[in-house]
Formats: structure tokens, sequence, C-alpha cells
DNA sequence: CTGAAAGCGCTTACAG
DNA sequence: CTGAAAGCGCTTACAG
């Protein structure tokens, strides 16, 4: 398989340049100036041969020659929670595109929204010399990013967002609304809330949205109704079966800020011998591609995750271009399924 | 927020060196050589001196210029076919770890299994000069794994096997035979199987197994029973219906060689009036978090995700160091739960 | 229109 | 033990 060829040494534009008796300079500024300056750099003449060349023998600039001089990288650091949520995941391949596109190409580490290991993988993108941040996992009460900003760092917010920083999120308010506004009108009078981890905006801000609504629209919430969780299966089953265990408080209805989270409480629900969407309406947030399709499918809030990930690129490119660089809050919408029909 | 602050040059070893009296590359040596090199490019207390002030100053060395001069980036690509699939995240995170550990930094992409896309991908992480690749989404009938390794670049697979090259997964023959095993013990019969993508060796090699393993207990399944699939919820389920809308032919346990193509499953079957379980036997594949925690939990065939993606690293950096590479198969376990109890 | 030179920040033979 | 020099592959003022 592996024959020992010779190492294989990529082409210059030294090499170009001596096979058509030009200098590299000549054949740099061809390549890879903007038109204005690539035209007044060659004939066309000789500019057509210096590309028809690059393509034959394969010419690829080398980055980091590049970017040794330019003291731009192209690169972009990338840090979420973990890439095995879903809703990362798919906000990731919006990042991967919308990079591409830019020319750009993107490291990603998770950092299991340890506050430790947010500033360890930071560091280590940082000594990357990557050009810019992406962090998908804002905490609201950390100090990284004042510091980040305080070093020049420049950087922007995806999925939750921070007062003060730039960010690409869900209006996460908008879709506590609207869940609020379907449970009230489907009859329920009695609802809960499993409100994910306390330390990212987009639970406080679904919740927030959520019991706002739900009070002006003539509902009674008491605090206690809210159950901070983890946003993953394990945390929406335990947050369900505390609730489920308060007999003086019966509801006819959860919403869970998370997909999984929903589906961990669907699972608590069963487990009381209790129908979900018979007995006990049950709503998540995100609409990943799992609500749709489990056996009892699962009404949920869509975010538009893909927009959201190539939204956070063109934002962090206007900052890295040091243009102005607003906020960017895209429309939630619900699907209605069978949990909670 | 973004004070005009000066550039904020980073610390360079000539900066170290001019502080100190000292030559650039002495500071270099004592920096960034083996002991062996270090010790004999100064005295003790020189070293000492200049270790102090690179950490005082955050000295963090340009890896640009380092790639520029070594020729190794110390970069790795990584191609998958989607990152919003459970087991490839899980993969990845195995990855980060291993590459982290051993100073590496990894890009990943997105391939959705087209093959366009793989080579498109494959061509950019190139361009940017990678020390080597892992492909999660390998074909079994695919020509690009031949051209790259007619072209010298350095890669290993993961998750999927390919003849010929070295590799880490899980032995998926092992995983069918489990399954074949604990259904054939729990008193079926009649089975069938939704097999997944017939180019991925994770299908065909589960098939073949569970397939194999079942005859030789003295079950009979025809060909018709093993229906090839989407990895994916949807692909589950239209596979399940197919095989419900045989009525020549009823099976009382389901085996689809992926958990979400199992959701999949189990969302036909209850669409059918049967209960998972009760009336239908359904396992997964890979035991994904989701499994246990499903309304009706998953048996699923667990898979050391994890450990296949740190392999996968391990074995390439072998490859790296022109080392013997043998392909790694990581062993399977079953785990029973509600759907098939 | 084109070239020659300097320099980005490293590493590493070569010399002393 | 330490330094000076060359060079990795680019870009970009400067000069003509």
């Amino acid at each position: 398989m592996n024959d020992n060829r010779p190492p294989e040494r990529a082409v210059t534009l030294k090499d170009l340049a001596s096979e058509l008796g030009l200098h590299s300079s000549t054949v740099s500024r061809i390549l890879h100036s903007g038109t204005d300056v690539a035209r007044s750099a060659a004939s066309p003449g000789t500019a057509e041969r210096v590309r028809a060349l690059a393509r034959e023998m394969g010419y690829s600039p080398d980055p980091q020659a590049t970017s040794l001089r330019t003291r731009r990288t192209h690169l972009l650091g990338v840090i979420v929670p973990r890439l095995s949520d879903l809703v990362l995941a798919i906000m990731y391949e919006g990042i991967e595109e919308a990079a591409a596109e830019a020319n750009y190409s993107t490291f990603v580490m998770n950092s299991r929204d340890d506050q430790e290991l947010q500033r360890r993988k930071t560091e280590i993108m940082l000594a990357r010399r990557v050009d810019g941040m992406i962090f998908g996992d804002a905490h609201l009460d950390g100090s990284l990013l004042a510091e980040l900003s305080d070093r020049g760092v420049p950087f922007v917010l995806m999925n939750r967002r921070v007062p003060g920083y730039p960010s690409a999120t869900c209006d996460d308010v908008r879709g506590g609304e609207l869940v609020a506004d379907h449970l009230w009108s489907s009859g329920h009078r009695t609802v809960s809330v499993i409100a994910g981890e306390p330390y990212a905006s987009t639970a406080v801000d679904r919740v927030a949205g959520f019991v706002r609504r739900w009070r002006e629209l003539g509902g009674d919430i008491p605090d206690s109704a809210v159950v901070w969780s983890g946003f993953d299966t394990v945390g929406g089953r335990i947050a369900a079966e505390k609730i489920l265990q308060n007999d003086a408080r019966r509801p006819t209805a959860l919403f869970a800020v998370n997909d999984f989270a929903a589906i961990g409480a669907m699972g608590a629900v069963r487990s009381q011998g209790l129908q979900v969407g018979q007995d006990m309406a049950v709503v998540g947030y995100n609409d990943t591609s799992l609500a749709a399709q489990l056996p009892i499918s699962l009404s949920s809030v869509y975010s538009p995750m893909l927009e959201i990930g190539r939204s956070a690129v063109q934002l962090l490119l206007r900052v890295l271009n040091g243009e102005q660089a607003e906020s960017i809050r895209l429309e939630p919408t619900l699907c209605v399924r069978e949990s909670s029909a």
C-alpha cells in the first residue's frame, strides 16, 4: 500500500516562476491579488499562461507561509458544550458551510459547559493563532468573555447570548411565548416547566417568555413550577419525576426547554402509567430531527439552527473587518404534534 | 467594548532573546528541543532564566512559523458523514481528546456520505497541509481511498473499515452475532433486519454476523427479510413499514443496525397498533445515550465509540511515524432492555 | 508590466 | 555552551 515514493514536495510559486521564466513575486500577484493588482501585474497573455500552469501543476498556496506573512490565519475557533448535542452539531454544520464559503477553516472543541475547560480550549485555539472565536457555550455568570474582550480577542456568541457581546441566537423569549399561547388555547391551566440550566440564556429566556406570557393570559404559575435541570434526557427525566411526585399540584402539561429533556420527561410520564398526549401534554424546544419521528411525536419549537450557525460566522467576519456587528436574533416557529394535540 | 488598543503583537523568540542578551536560536533550543539538546544548549541557570521569562511574558510559539520550517503542521483532518449523527459526534470527542494529548489540532467536516463532497472536503484539508486524515465515512465501493493512497496521503479509517487500509472499528460481525444469540434464546424464530446502507461496512458486517449466526442456530432467514435503509429515523421507519406490510411473513422481532433506525422502526410498529416489547421486539446498535432513556427503553449493542475515536488517532500517529499500523477492532457488548425483554 | 529584496517567526546544520 | 546564517513559502513596498 505504502510505496516509499519521494516525499512529494508541493509545488511552490518559485517552481511556477522558474518554469515560466518569471519572478515569483509576479506569479504571486497574478494568482493571489485582486483583479485590479493582478491586471496591472502582467499582460493578459502572461497571466493566462501562469494560471494555466498553476492548474496543470496542481499549485495550491501554502497557508502556513501565507499566514506567517499576512498575520491572518483564516482559521476560526469554535467551542461548544458538546458536539454530541444535536442542536450544536447542526449549528456547527452551518458554521462549516459559511466558513468554507468565506475561505475560512474551523477548529471545534467541546467544553462540556465546564468553565475550566472553556478557558483551556480557548487558549489552545489562540495558541494556534485563530483569527477569531465563536462560543456556543457562553455562561451568563462567567468571567471568560470579559477577559478575552480586554485582551482584544475577536469573538461572537452563538446559540446563547450574553448582554454586551454580539451574538447569533434564536429569539428564545418569543419561543417561550409561542408555547404559552399554544398550551393556554388548548385549555391547559396547570403547567410546569423543565427549565434547563440557569447559566444559559436559552433556558432563562425560554422560561421568561413562557412565564410572562402565561401570566399575561391570566394563568397562574408559581415559581416552584419551574424546575431547573440538565439539558439532556437524564436531566429531563429527573425534573419530570420531581414534578410528578408533587401531589399538591398536578400539571396537565409540561414545557421542556429542550427536546432531549422532553424525551426524558416523556419517559417519566410513561413510568407513572400516564399516556403522553392523552393524560399529559409535553412540548419540547428546537425541533430536532428526532421530534417528529418519535413513536409518540413531540410538539416542539423549531429554531433555525443551521441559520444560527451561518449567522455566527457572518457576524464574526464583520467583527474581523472592523464593521458594525449587531446581534442577530432569529424567529422560532411552533410545530404541534401528537404529544400535545 | 472594543477599545482600539495596539494590535497586540505576540511575543517572539527574538523578544525573549534580546531581553536576556541571548540569541534567538539559543532560546529556541532551550524551549523547544528534547532535553538532550536543550541540556547541552545552555547552562542550567540560563535555561531557567529563559523558561521563567517565557512564562512571564506569555510566550507561545507561532505554529505557522514552526510548520513552515519543519514541514509538519500538527494538524489532522477528520471527515465524517455528519456530526449530527450522535455516533460520529462521540467518536469525534475521542479524537479531540487523543489529538490534544498528542499536541495535534483537528479539522472536522461533514461529507453527508456523498462521494463528491468527500473528495472536495478532503482537498480542502490537504490544501491546509494537514499531516494526515481520518475518514469516518469510508465507502466499500469508493475509489477515493485508493487514489489518496497512490498520492502518498497518510490516512486511517474510523467506524467503517475497508479491506486493505488501517482502521479503528467496532467488531461489527461480533455485534450482529450477539443480537442473533439474544433473540434466538428469547424464543424468536421469525425476524427481520433493518440493514442500513450497503456501502458501509458497519451495515454489511452487522448484518453478516447476525445472519450467519442465525443460520448456525438453525434459524431460517430469507434474503428478503434483510431490508437496506438509511441510517436515520426516517430510514428506519420506512424499512419497518415495508417489513410490516408483508402479510406473508410477520416477524416477531426487528434488528436495526443503528439506534436511530431502531427509533424510527419503533414508531412504525406503534403506528400499526402494536406494542414494542410486547408484540414486537426491537434491538438497535451503538447504545447511544438515548437508547436507555427512551419512553420504552431500547435494547442495543454497545460499541465503544469514544475509544474508537481515540484509537483512530493513535493509529494515525503510528502511520505518521512510519510504524506498523495494525487495524484495531474493539469488542461490542449487548444491553438488553424493555424493547426486547 | 516586471524584478529584487526584505521579512513574517521559526529551526537547524555549521562554526567556534 | 552559544552565535550567525540560511531558508521554509509567501507578500508587498520600492524601484525601474
